[in-house]
DNA sequence: GAGTTATTGCAACACATGTTTCATTATGAT
DNA sequence: ATCATAATGAAACATGTGTTGCAATAACTC
């Protein structure tokens, strides 16, 4: 069934209504989404009621005014999360959870959010694309600057564990863009960029496009720049509650898409696996032990 | 992405767009729901736009009104399918969907619910934690090696956005441990380590601990070798579908710590994001367009 | 630089909105 | 049957809505 605020608030109060009265939240109950959408007066037409019955039915359930239901609705609608949300919602209500636990609660809620609008399926259609592109590239070219550069650097790092030969376009001791000089049709260059869109970051793509390289974005809207001159884009939300526009969808996206280069790889995957853990035991690069060591 | 109507009508007509009209084009893009959900009135003060314009936009289309826009979208949303994990569930098992995209999508399910594990309170208490120490901090090192560097870089990257003073050790030119030279006990080292934990990392967390300063943990368990030597830790889950552990909730943790730390800052972090700007626009970083520039 | 056209902001307009009030009707209690 | 209370429909009201027209500004062409 249908997200419904006040399924529960209505079912307690319904046999102390009137008949009218009954009839609203009815409705309410049956199309708690053309609540979200509809007018007041609107929907009391399609119920077959005055409006003022739907006021009345506001104030009975303690709302102010029938805006404070539609409100509700559409909050509802907006948020469309799945139901963790709204039991964090609760918790967080009843243990009036303040300030700085608020804020990051909020945050949080907003990834969830966001990885579920990722999971639909024209999301996943474009990651899984990206990822066959890269798969069939000769070489992958990674680029994100300032906020994007974690995103970038995230692709290359899970790139180079499976063996696939890419590139960051870091820009270190004044080198970044160099690498793409030998890039050509037979590459991808993956580049992230999201508002504010930084020039070089552009600059890069388009010299890269007019080389015949094949641009896959990722990027927060299909008319950003980057994305109006890819070969193909994954769009990623990039709203927070917090000043900083939010770079985790673009990081899971991306991590998604490394995934799944991995899974294309097959054996030549499971044998870089191996190379690479080979190598890092050789050079003690990690511990051996998960836990605790003695302090020293 | 979700349910957008206009999606290609708007695509094939942008080049031809006035700015204002692409404004509005791009905010029914980025924001289907809240067009079917708001007053045309209310959309164009979300976007910084006149009503008019979003009017004109609707001709310019081909509608008579801005209402017809915004009844396609409501039926859009009408249409919406109640509960989208389980929509997606569902049309994976009708559609057969191909393995690329099943996996994605179980990845950005595992997100979400990784992003509610981090939205409960013993949780959100660390991060909060987390963001109080550092913004008590005379400095802060951000440390993260391998696959957890565009954690650490991110968080980084956020405080230094807002004016604190934070350093990266990351090993580049092979002087990642020396600036944690310079710090004492009133500094915060954030360290980023999950299974394989690198030795590095742990060796550079020891010894700053050795010299007073404060451990901020970031990692997988909380009998971690960092958990346990560390002030505090904010447990983060990496459990994936995929091959590889996930850094997309240690990701999102930074995010959000580096949020509340810019949400303490008061004035000085409006200045230094003033600051920041300034320096950005005097040097060009960014496009002043948002949208498309013209094929070059 | 001048002229033309397109764009834009603003104000006015007709109409819709949600709420409140009043008069009438219905219901329940005695 | 009578009376008091609750319920109901309709109208009035203040405010918001989407659209249109006008004047000013900007952009483009010659």
């Amino acid at each position: 069934m249908e997200k419904n605020p006040l399924e529960e608030a209505i079912l307690a109060a319904f046999e102390g209504m009137s008949a009218q009265l009954q009839a609203a939240a009815r409705y309410i109950l049956d199309h708690p989404r053309d609540i979200a959408l509809l007018s007041m007066r609107e929907q009391a037409r399609q119920a077959g009621l005055q409006p003022a019955t739907m006021t009345r039915l506001a104030k009975h359930l303690g709302f102010d005014g029938y805006e404070d239901i539609r409100s509700l609705y559409r909050a509802a609608v907006r948020g469309h999360a799945p139901n963790f949300a709204g039991r964090v919602r609760e918790q967080a209500q009843h243990q009036k959870l303040k300030g700085d636990q608020f804020l990051a609660g909020e945050m949080l809620m907003t990834f969830g959010r966001q990885a579920a609008l990722l999971a639909e399926p024209d999301s996943l259609a474009c990651i899984a694309d990206a990822s066959t592109r890269i798969s069939a590239a000769r070489d992958v070219y990674c680029l994100g600057l300032r906020s994007s550069h974690a995103v970038a650097w995230h692709l290359h790092y899970i790139l180079s564990l499976i063996g696939k030969r890419s590139t960051l376009l870091d820009g270190i001791g004044g080198t970044g863009a160099d690498p793409i000089g030998r890039a050509g049709p037979q590459d991808v260059l993956v580049a992230v960029s999201v508002l504010p869109y930084t020039r070089a970051a552009i600059e890069i793509a388009d010299y890269a496009r007019a080389r015949g390289v094949c641009l896959v974005a990722i990027t927060d809207s299909p008319v950003a720049p980057l994305a109006q001159s890819a070969d193909m884009a994954v769009i990623i939300p990039t709203d927070s509650p917090s000043f900083f526009h939010s770079m985790v969808p673009a990081f899971a996206a991306a991590e998604s898409i490394g995934a799944l280069v991995a899974g294309h790889g097959g054996d030549g995957t499971l044998s870089a696996l191996r190379e690479f853990d080979e190598r890092l035991a050789a050079l003690g690069t990690h511990l051996t032990s998960r836990t605790v060591r003695k302090t020293p």
